[in-house]
DNA sequence: CCAAATAATGAACGCTATTCATTTTGTGGC
DNA sequence: GCCACAAAATGAATAGCGTTCATTATTTGG
């Protein structure tokens, strides 16, 4: 009877397989969820795999590369759906809101997303899929999609960041008298924001500009 | 003559200060020049000042807030001049457009700025105070004026991430056939790109986008 | 059936930011 | 002018990080 012991499991080849692409991506979730992105370790994740730090490199060339899975599964989070049942207008915002929302939540991806590949990201390929018919649909030349796509989801990036910054970001403190101008701004924004959040004003702003002023450049457009 | 001794300095208080913020920040902003952010650490720094690490911290906390002094030096590369010259949408332009080149050069820092409250950082309270005086005198309700520079900040964020993004990210590669459409759209984008990198044509569509949708809301605006 | 690939362990490495005890020097109060 | 205290340096130490490597055991393919 060694059947189940729950004792360590001794060096060597184990008889089933402990760990996958699968496996890791949804511990590392689960850790980011419990312990936030400062406690997704190398070492945490495999203590949390019942694995040694090591044999993860079995499975994946870098932390890096982790992340990127994580972000891939991020991504599935993202509400596209509008792109079928709602205007172009409206269905960007719906889109837009909901991706602003999950990355916030995941604001330590943005830097990485920035810079990481769509190759072999199925699921974040299969949203840019979603969105660009989306666009097409809405009478969209060609050229000018990936470019817009490009330009919104910067302005949510940015965007996301700025929903982890504190409340009070903005306030001047003894340098206050130097910059009045600016001082007295922040506190006419934040005195008529009523129970919106100053970063969701922001976004709202920003957003609404960007839809217009998009839509306007589609049908006043030149070439 | 103990004089010009240029060996190793003995333990103890030294005759004059050797350290002080604004030498640590030089030091850094040099050592980000020659060897990018990668290169920053306390040790390295250290070596470039002459000095033990912990000698740094008897003038800071902690690295972030050396990151902070950086970043608030940075922000003197930019450009808001036309705030004095040019009407509202040209003077955006041209701060929008040297905000991201500085950013883009300086990427690495964004995710430290969007979360750093701006309590102490002189010059980047001098730059908003100019901007906010500009928005001012083009007839912006006080209120508004901080959602809109904010969210022009979060898109010019989002997009200095982008510069730094291979010009390839969106090869979809062997999934191409999965996603036809968006893989469609990229190679137009990219075919009618002409000079101008993917990026520079993201960020000309959204930020042309966004001070046109701006102004609109302004113009059309309720209460 | 044997060789090679696979997947685990555990020890080790170099690097990081940071802390601490210690030493020396400058400075402000009597 | 002394004396206590604050300030600013050194150098040793620490814990944790991602990652690599030698070793071992097991499965898989020819």
């Amino acid at each position: 009877m060694t059947a189940a012991s729950p004792g360590p499991r001794r060096a060597g080849r184990p008889p089933r397989s402990i760990l996958s692409r699968d496996r890791i991506t949804g511990a590392a979730l689960e850790l980011i969820d419990t312990e936030g992105y400062e406690g997704l370790t190398m070492s945490a994740l495999a203590r949390r795999l019942r694995v040694a730090p090591s044999a993860l490199y079995n499975h994946t060339a870098s932390k890096r590369e982790v992340l990127g899975w994580v972000q891939d599964h991020v991504m599935t989070m993202v509400d596209f759906s509008a792109f079928h049942q709602e205007p172009w207008d409206e269905a960007v915002r719906q889109w837009a809101w909901s991706y602003r929302e999950v990355f916030a939540r995941h604001a330590p991806l943005v830097p990485v997303i920035a810079v990481m590949p769509v190759t072999d990201a199925a699921e974040t390929l299969r949203m840019y899929e979603e969105v660009a018919a989306g666009f097409l649909r809405a009478g969209w030349p060609e050229d000018r999609i990936v470019p817009a796509i490009v330009a919104l989801e910067s302005f949510i990036y940015g965007s996301a960041l700025d929903v982890a910054a504190p409340g009070d970001i903005f306030d001047s403190g003894s340098l206050a008298a130097q910059f009045p101008i600016f001082t007295s701004a922040v506190r006419s924004a934040t005195d008529s924001a009523g129970a919106e959040s100053a970063a969701d004003a922001a976004f709202r702003a920003g957003l609404d500009g960007m839809i217009a002023g998009l839509h306007q450049q589609l049908t006043t457009s030149s070439t």
